[in-house]
DNA sequence: CACAACAGGTAACGCGCGTCAACACCGGAT
DNA sequence: ATCCGGTGTTGACGCGCGTTACCTGTTGTG
């Protein structure tokens, strides 16, 4: 039925505990033969040790959960988690998903009961979650524990900068009303006050909408007039905006300037299509992997130069 | 550090095997007192069951597997997950999330290695994943598997019967034409084949495009001329066909209707707003769970009557 | 009073694996 | 003949748990 590293021993004529050293990498001490013999047979019967009797053994799981943000899922995210599994699963680690809406008790409860070998997660941990993973003892990385580039603040400060070479001067930044759909926006927000803090601009003024006509058009009415340029949370928001704008009149860019964030096949739909940015997930996902494997042991420290996620301004006619 | 059932055992002064049966729902056996005691230094402990133990000892995990499509996994699919989670949670299952892009060969190593009580797909599993996880003894549930209703021809057919209602007589479908991104286009076209079919119309056309400017407009050239009534495979394949309509000239959904699928925020912001599909998930999501449970064991074929998955029409402006 | 019946509880095993101290073997040095 | 240092290999333990046969009183029954 389901093969164990006994049935491979035996297969191969030797012990088990030879088969289990020398499936982890600790064969060096065996004769060649033998290795060979040992990974010929576990291959010929499909052998998949069991995720169970090594976690026991061992202490701790070969899982990593991600968990993923309460926000639009698209091919973007997809393709870096699909990476991300792809990378970690060469080195034994298997990547799974949870969703960081249920509550963070429920989190706890996974945790406890898988003992992963990290928590991988693409927003800041709240205090709760970072509390129940410290107290077991478990791995978390979030943007703040990598020491990698705070992506959202590197985000709201391109879109700031961005639209101050255009020659914007009055900018605001446009969140997601419902706070959960808005896991990134404070950073992000922190991000576009510091270009306008270097180029000695007041601060941006910050509104919140939902992706809705109505919300739209009253968060149209929370500027303090036209001639603004505003840096959205994502392409939906800078969707909603320009279609708002443009059903009371108002001229994008000129009215109005909008950049967006994601680069979604949908914002190029626009008239004017939309001016946004687009996140290098290829970069991204590997510095999240890199650090995943160093950190948990499974690979050294390549001295990698630090790589910073590329971020990219896909011009549009929105600016 | 981490409570161990002996733990508990302890702290209760009572044996391993006692809380064992008592935690586990076999407690009957045992007087009421010891069983609140049992249950009072479990809570006090903060303990949890280790998946890993219990696995081994149980020869299958706690564990349901859900295959993610390769397809935007918005607010909707989040929202059933979510629901999943919560759900499976209260009867001692976890759920985790796989993409399922990646190789059909990692997902037979994650099943081996993780012994899943269930992996669940929204999507038919491909010939090889069905072959993997019944090798591998794991029950495997699909649409196909499941006898619900098959919502995807439940959904082309009532975008057939709404056109048709709304006096359409030449219909198309509209599939994306990355057909990863498409894993539900063939059964919707069936219904919308369907629909025809029970009014005596011709079969549907049938075009791809990408959700682009360029290839929406091309996609128009393969319809046969105007006056055509197109059921899409998403609100953002119908957002695309309508912003080159538009482009071109045409009129909708005079010269060109449209209705799309998932009621999207965005498919509210177009002009006409689109007309479109609602999907209640909170139906679907308890038709999965209790569908997961029963046949898991985990809880007794409550005799509901067969719930069919409530599909909604959305008025918009576009048919 | 002997014996069955039963409620309440436990010791012991095995699930599949990783780990290491210990062992067998062998050629060479003493 | 004895010792030594490798080189290959394995036996045995424990990880945390579920399960079951078994044990110990206590209560009824004839």
């Amino acid at each position: 039925m389901i093969t164990t590293s006994e049935d491979v021993a035996k297969h191969a004529g030797v012990s088990r505990a030879t088969v289990s050293q020398i499936l982890n990498g600790r064969g060096q001490r065996f004769a060649e033969a033998t290795r060979d013999r040992v990974n010929q047979a576990a291959r010929e019967l499909g052998y998949e040790p069991s995720s169970a009797g090594r976690t026991l053994a061992r202490g701790s799981s070969d899982f990593v959960i991600a968990l993923i943000p309460h926000t639009t899922f698209g091919p973007t995210l997809q393709d870096f988690f699909s990476r991300m599994t792809d990378e970690l699963a060469t080195h034994g680690l298997t990547l799974v998903l949870r969703l960081s809406t249920p509550s963070a008790a429920s989190l706890g409860r996974v945790i406890a009961s898988m003992k992963p070998a990290a928590v991988f997660s693409l927003t800041r941990f709240t205090d709760e979650e970072r509390a129940l993973i410290g107290s077991r003892g478990v791995l978390g990385l979030d943007p703040d524990s990598t020491g990698d580039t705070d992506y959202n603040h590197a985000i709201g400060l391109l879109q700031g900068r961005t639209l101050i070479a255009h020659g914007h001067r009055r900018l605001a930044f446009a969140h997601l009303a419902d706070a959960r759909q808005d896991p990134f926006g404070a950073d992000r927000e922190l991000g576009l006050r510091d270009a306008c803090l270097e180029a000695g601009l007041p601060e941006p003024e910050s509104i919140g909408l939902d992706v809705t006509p109505d919300d739209a058009a009253r968060a149209l009415d929370e500027l303090s007039g036209t001639g603004i340029a505003v840096a959205c949370y994502n392409d939906d928001v800078a969707t909603a905006l320009l279609s708002a704008a443009t059903r009371r009149g108002w001229r994008v860019p000129e009215d109005l300037a909008l950049i967006g964030m994601d680069h979604t096949t949908l914002g190029r739909l626009t008239l004017p299509p939309l001016t946004t940015l687009d996140f290098d997930l290829e970069t991204a996902a590997e510095a999240a992997i890199e650090r995943i494997l160093t950190t948990t042991g499974h690979a050294d420290a390549t001295q990698h130069p630090q790589r910073h996620a590329a971020l990219r301004v896909v011009p549009g006619g929105s600016i």
